[in-house]
DNA sequence: AATATACTTGTTTGTAGCAAGCAATTAATA
DNA sequence: TATTAATTGCTTGCTACAAACAAGTATATT
């Protein structure tokens, strides 16, 4: 009904879908989210902000998630979508030592390609634990996926006859997934220290070899570990 | 001019010097803050609520701390202080393992005893590193102080002959350290899995054992570890 | 043309933060 | 020691602003 209808036909559409618009407004939404969350923290990012900063008015973030919580949760989703493709993508069809090497390397990876996003992901994971908050239902479903998965990758390098049938795999894998958090806690708390987070990432790869001897070279100290409970 | 002075020569002075006052308001609103954070996170928390449920106004948390940031940065430092004295008392005199292990259990004893303030600690702990405030400084301040420390006592360990002299101190230190953080950070997640965390703490004792090896029986394995970069 | 959906605007409720004031303690002076 | 002045702990009143929700407008779908 209006003269755009005609040179819509020209030119690149002013008129979108509805799942175009929601798309669009939804990225630009996360982009200020993080952008804000990174630069101010949780608490000073607000939904007017976030709503205004993405080009829209001061309403559209609250209508659209419902909450502040909602909005973050929304953001720690996204990015979790990505994250968890990425190991996947990683460690596709691998087990064992190559496994874990190969999500040490990806995590390593990730940090360094899209820092702004990991950064707002960790600083909302990290928050969320004192809550009884979604955000840390979500966080939670999350962590229990990757330890599962840590698991059955130490499961199968078992039953390959990679490694020691002595393996405590449940408590390799949790103790796996704490020191990547704590490897993460460093970056986020000194973000410039590429060098101090490669070599904690280096150092976490030798401490795996230790606690998950290979089969034919079980040593002395290897009698250490295992089921010891 | 009042009865009181009359009656105070006989019982419990109601008359409180300031410094007494002001002690008293400073410990309940101390303990008003931890509760409320560990229940609600700080989100939630308020300074009225701070200033009512420790039995005074709504406005003296405020006037005292003069903001939630300054409030945050009382409780930190009031539960930083208890902290480093026990963990000075366990380690004193001591250097090398002696002085990691009982780190280790200190620190495991510590959260047991005294669960509320060292869960509220940490909560703000881990929330502050995304900003750029007060509370973010005085965090960092305590992580220098215990890396110096930790590293110290690595450093004694091969002075006195009982390390390997090819440890890197600095670098197994920061390892050490940065896998604390990481087993706080599941306790926080799951308070209830008392097991599994004191297993996480004896899983740290042995990689610490691994990348510390005692100076007489360095064995194959760590030449794997050291001053690598 | 009617309906559904993306988006905006108006309003309420409640907190942070500050200023002004009150009440109790301490210091000063005679 | 008695009286007054100054300091300090604590309370109340106020303003600005964000969260959350309700109601409305504009754009797309059927």
């Amino acid at each position: 009904m209006q003269p755009q209808n005609i040179i819509s036909a020209i030119k690149p559409l002013p008129r979108k879908t509805h799942a175009e618009r929601l798309e669009r407004s939804d990225s630009r939404m996360f982009e200020a989210a993080v952008r804000l969350i990174v630069e101010q923290g949780t608490a000073k990012t607000t939904l007017k902000a976030v709503g205004e900063s993405a080009g829209y008015s001061r309403g559209l973030a609250g209508s659209r998630f419902s909450s502040k919580t909602g909005l973050f949760c929304f953001v720690i989703k996204r990015v979790a979508e990505y994250w968890l493709a990425e190991m996947k993508k990683a460690t596709h069809n691998k087990s064992g030592y190559a496994a874990i090497y190969a999500t040490i390397d990806a995590h390593y990876q990730f940090n360094q390609k899209t820092p702004l996003p990991v950064r707002a992901f960790y600083i909302l994971w990290f928050e969320s634990m004192g809550l009884d908050s979604e955000i840390r239902d979500v966080v939670a479903g999350i962590h229990r996926r990757r330890l599962s998965d840590v698991t059955a990758w130490i499961e199968a390098g078992v039953s390959s006859g990679e490694l020691s049938p002595h393996t405590d795999s449940g408590a390799v894998a949790q103790y796996f997934l704490t020191s990547v958090v704590g490897i993460v806690y460093q970056w986020l708390v000194d973000p410039g220290q590429e060098r101090e987070i490669e070599s904690l990432h280096e150092n976490l790869k030798k401490t795996m070899r230790l606690l998950l001897p290979d089969r034919r070279a079980e040593s002395a100290l290897n009698s250490q570990f295992g089921n010891s409970q």
